[in-house]
DNA sequence: AAGCTCGTCAACCGCGGGTCG
DNA sequence: CCGACCCGCGGTTGACGAGCT
């Protein structure tokens, strides 16, 4: 329907972009003459060649008095948190509940934040991947350390046997048994390995919920 | 100093719902 | 019931200034 471009005679060539003081003058001199609504009838306005549609939103998000201008405060921001997360983008219906607050502002205030938030997001795990990584390389490089080192011990190992069974055979059997490599090494480094896939797992779990958390729910 | 990028905000667009003749 | 019109809403765009390279 092409009345629904823009309220008032749609044949009729609106002006577009930004307001001017005097249109801003017209606007308010024909409200508080005519009061709100009746936008439509706005247009007719003699010197305000601007659509109905127009001059509401100009009228709600800039002229309406009792507007606040001016940064959100962190209080108006929880609630607005508060409520995006309860009632989604029903940002007229959240600015009802922020007087002198305009749905336009809300939004436009979400949109930018919640674009802060993605980003910082994003590099938190960008920096927590690169961390993990580190991390990961670290652990397989102690790892082989250990295999040299066991590697190294059981020859080792080989030798002192070969002289043990040498020395056995001469003098008898030894009077204890020393634990062997495996019962060194094993339960210190699969508490590691425990620990260390734990703090892993519990990492990603943070690093993700998180991130989840932060998400905007639509 | 100039060009570029990013953030902010006003304004526009299209759609859906309500009302009225 | 139906179509025309009005209104409000949410998404998107574009202008502009500030900060950065």
């Amino acid at each position: 329907m092409v009345a629904r471009m823009g309220w008032g005679i749609p044949e009729k060539g609106w002006r577009k972009g930004p307001w001017t003081p005097e249109e801003d003058k017209l606007l308010i001199e024909y409200v508080s003459l005519h009061g709100e609504g009746r936008w439509s009838s706005v247009s007719r306005c003699p010197g305000l060649n601007r659509s109905g549609k127009s001059c509401r939103l100009r009228w709600v998000n800039y002229l309406r008095p009792g507007l606040k201008r001016g940064q959100i405060t962190p209080q108006e921001e929880g609630i607005i948190i508060e409520l995006h997360a309860l009632l989604g983008n029903k940002w007229s219906t959240i600015a009802r509940y922020l007087p002198g607050r305009t749905d336009n502002e809300i939004k436009n205030y979400w949109r930018t934040h919640s674009k802060k938030k993605e980003k910082s997001s994003q590099k938190q795990l960008e920096k927590r991947k690169a961390q993990i990584l580190k991390q990961e390389e670290e652990h397989q490089q102690h790892l082989q350390q250990q295999q040299q080192q066991q590697q190294q011990q059981l020859e080792a190992g080989d030798m002192n046997m070969v002289n043990t069974i040498a020395h056995e055979k001469m003098h008898g059997a030894p009077e204890m048994m020393y634990p062997t490599v495996e019962d060194q090494c094993l339960p210190v480094m699969s508490q590691d390995v425990v620990s260390w896939a734990d703090s892993v797992v519990e990492d990603y779990y943070r690093l993700w919920g998180g991130f989840w958390n932060l998400d905007d729910h639509p």
